[in-house]
DNA sequence: TATTTTAACTTGACTAGTCAAGTGATGGTG
DNA sequence: CACCATCACTTGACTAGTCAAGTTAAAATA
């Protein structure tokens, strides 16, 4: 009678599954002095800095706005710089935050980790990442059904 | 180098799709008038109604005073009214959200569901959903590992 | 019965995000 | 060369949530 397809009911368990192992992960950045949103973001900067806001937002998937405010707290910490260059700000991560980064890393990677290898075998974990990734990326090219 | 792990790739396509799925099931429920967090708690309370605060904020994985907030909203629009009622608020949906539920459910079902179905086969989905609820179940279980 | 405890809910101060309107510097065109 | 458009970013008003401290009414206890 309810939630009786079979994709809203894998939809759900992504759904609270990506939550609570969300809330799961701020708790274990506390010790960091963290957040589960400001790891991704760091994540990435260090990965592609310098770049730009509007890149930085495409690979996080938030808006400007969002980025605009979620870069104003990260700089208020000292992690991130932003230089005014040329009409575009481009970011870059502190010594501070390098360094900081260096440690939570594989830290971080270990516990994401640890959701799939506590019960998935290898193979499963492949089979996974295969099916999610269709679905992930079949979702960027979707439409909205028009009202 | 980076997000090596088989784990760790698929926590980031989580992420990443619950993301994506999640604005563009706001945007697809923009038509009623509701968000996906809005209709995720209406749902619970037409299943379960008349239920406690507490108890909805168990089903949709928010806390005490998220489910306050939340319920504040709902009641302003008047999709939901709350009975003082021995020491507990009992919850139930108005007419007005009964009648919308009937007709939103259906669509957001089919929409929820349109994520799986064009790209991945019957057989797939039910390998995706047992696994998903393997690694779900799991992390219900999980204890953050100590500093 | 008066008093404390407790359980259910609320609220203040945050993070994190959205959308849409507002800035401000760059660069193209009349 | 002045004006206007455009592009990158910011900001105001929201939703949605967290945590921890604050209510409040019922229950238990002295």
């Amino acid at each position: 009678m309810r939630n009786n397809t079979i994709g809203s009911l894998i939809w759900l368990r992504l759904m609270r599954f990506t939550n609570q192992s969300n809330q799961m992960s701020n708790e274990f950045l506390k010790r960091f002095d963290l957040t589960t949103a400001q790891f991704d973001v760091l994540i990435q900067v260090r990965t592609y800095q310098p770049l730009t806001q509007m890149e930085l937002a495409e690979k996080v998937t938030v808006t400007q706005g969002g980025i605009s405010r979620m870069l104003a707290r990260l700089e208020k910490e000292g992690y991130i710089v932003r230089k005014q260059d040329w009409k575009t700000k481009t970011i870059s991560l502190t010594d501070k935050a390098e360094a900081i980064m260096e440690q939570v890393l594989p830290e971080q990677l270990a516990f994401q980790s640890s959701f799939f290898d506590d019960v998935l075998s290898e193979e499963e974990q492949k089979t996974l990442y295969a099916l999610m990734s269709r679905v992930h990326k079949h979702s960027e090219k979707k439409e909205i059904p028009p009202a």
